[in-house]
DNA sequence: TGGAATTATACTCAATTTGAGTATAAATAA
DNA sequence: TTATTTATACTCAAATTGAGTATAATTCCA
């Protein structure tokens, strides 16, 4: 059990952070513009350094307060990613480990143009207004040509996709964005020189650098896993909000519409909000004024937001 | 974002994996004997070498090939390890990362002596017979002196070990180790020279290498966690089974007892078995022999194996 | 040989949770 | 002052869960 021997190329690790929130109805990702020749973005990373960080999180937070200025809520790793041909490509050059990170943040902004809506990277995830016709139109039949030849793959992109009378699952991010890496649909199968690749991206949907887009498939993932059974949702709001606002925010995040009268008598009963006497004044009626109870937040799991869907928001209309 | 200079530390991966079975109401898991002047155990794990390894399951596979010969399961990557101080603490010595991994069979032993019960390691985690009454009497006087002086780590406690009325949640099983090493009540406290520990252990469990025992925490942890929405456990179940061994299997993983008629109406309207037609042979009334539906794996997401137990083993009697 | 003990399985029933509404209240906009 | 918008309260049937009781099919052993 030798560790690595003088000649071996080095390892470095890569700490990436999906830093994720929302704002009034779109679900944000914090991305950095590179100068580089490509013009797509990346995530905020930098290579960890044992000699100066404790610990990964504590790296993870100084790339983030140097490449970005936003306070983090809660932070969890994600995974750890070293395929082979996914990450840096450059021959001989060290190989590069990346460890995906979550981070969630109630301060996004207009500042900058840095903020970019999670759903451009993932277009078809977004079921707010029912299923995107593009998983019928173009997904569904690239995937079923190459599922011909790949009858091995059959059974979890049923599951992924939820086909064939299967329920569509929120939280199979990841696995339906490497399926269609797989199956050579996106831009970065072709990038990284899969032999299946189309040059040109069937999926619509763009791309990142190096894996940023498979991490933050699996943050995306997470989230919306998460937030059936642990109070995180909060971070993502601000001091005080309505409940409307609240189920704004876990329909962004899950990408599907849910059951207003329901959603408020889930969240109501889970005893994690507070009333503050004050009330919203937007068009309707006004709303009262929730605040989260911190004390409560390592009490209870938070058994709800399960997804029941309500109406879409077309057929709302 | 410069990456290392030539003259700092290398970074070394190591892939550590815990293999875990059932054998008839014991929860193993597989250890390496080594000869080294330390006489705890450790899991099964070698280093990531990329240019030999083209994924880190690869590398693991190799390493799990070499040192243990059991065919693996469901095998899931748990989490990266890097805290300075908690790895090896040869100073100077490269700096080692660990990837943990868990890996299940239905392959135990009695073989060898290297299956050793898991319960061994962390023995106020089974409930089988009751709540173990070490935590009455060794591990909640312990803690609370320590909380008296960490008030900040309170409302962990109180989640983690279901204190105050909250109830005892089987899946925190990390966050409960945890807590017990920065209390310094665990013998990895003192090897890894914290401050505050005791020189000797409080807390009954035996010990093991390196962060070992973490690793370990964590994979029962999510396993007992991903028992409940996904059909792992017929990883460790022989080909053929009746209804009460999956439960005994069950209970043992999940260090509780359950109600029998009830698991009994969950397992079966889950879709996941497939009657034999033969019966099992043994004491009473022969049970009927059941077999897990491979077709069915992807398909449905095992809303079950909730925990609500049932008579505790002591009660029955 | 014939209970007693042991184990498996079927079935019941009340309490709770979920899914999907209807009804009504309190604002603003025209 | 009436339509529109939004918030909130309440209802009701279906499904799920928690906790049993009842009964069947074996082996053990006196």
């Amino acid at each position: 059990m030798q560790h690595s021997k003088p000649g071996e190329p080095q390892i470095l690790i890569d700490l990436s952070t999906a830093i994720i929130g929302t704002d009034g109805g779109t679900f944000q990702c914090r991305l950095v513009e590179d100068d580089t020749e490509t013009k797509t973005g990346r995530l905020p990373f930098g290579p960890f350094v044992p000699d100066q960080h404790r610990t990964m999180e504590i790296g993870l937070r100084q790339w983030v307060g140097e490449q970005v200025g936003v306070g983090l809520g809660h932070v969890e790793q994600l995974y750890t990613f070293a395929d082979r041909g996914r990450q840096h490509t450059t021959p001989g050059a060290p190989h590069v480990v990346s460890v995906g990170y979550l981070a969630l943040t109630n301060q996004t902004g207009g500042q900058t143009r840095a903020w970019r809506d999670i759903y451009n990277f993932f277009p078809w995830e977004d079921w707010r207004d029912g299923e995107p016709s593009m998983l019928a139109d173009i997904i569904y039949p690239a995937l079923d040509s190459w599922l011909a030849r790949h009858a091995e793959r059959r059974a979890s992109a049923r599951l992924a996709f939820g086909r064939d009378g299967l329920p569509w699952g929120e939280e199979y991010v990841l696995e339906r964005y490497e399926l269609l890496y797989e199956a050579g649909l996106v831009a970065e199968a072709f990038t990284d020189g899969r032999k299946n690749a189309m040059p040109t991206p069937v999926v619509p949907g763009e791309a990142l650098q190096l894996d940023h887009r498979r991490i933050l498939a699996t943050a995306v993932g997470r989230l919306r896993a998460k937030l059936k059974y642990r109070p995180v949702i909060f971070d993502l709001m601000p001091q005080t909000f309505t409940l409307t606002q609240l189920q704004h925010t876990a329909e962004t995040v899950l990408g599907v519409t849910l059951h207003k009268q329901n959603f408020r008598r889930l969240v109501e009963k889970s005893g994690f909000l507070e009333a503050t006497g004050k009330m919203s004044k937007a068009r309707g009626r006004p709303a009262e004024l929730f605040k989260f109870r911190h004390q409560e937040r390592s009490e209870r799991p938070l058994a709800g937001l399960r997804v029941s869907s309500g109406r879409t928001r077309s057929s709302e209309a």
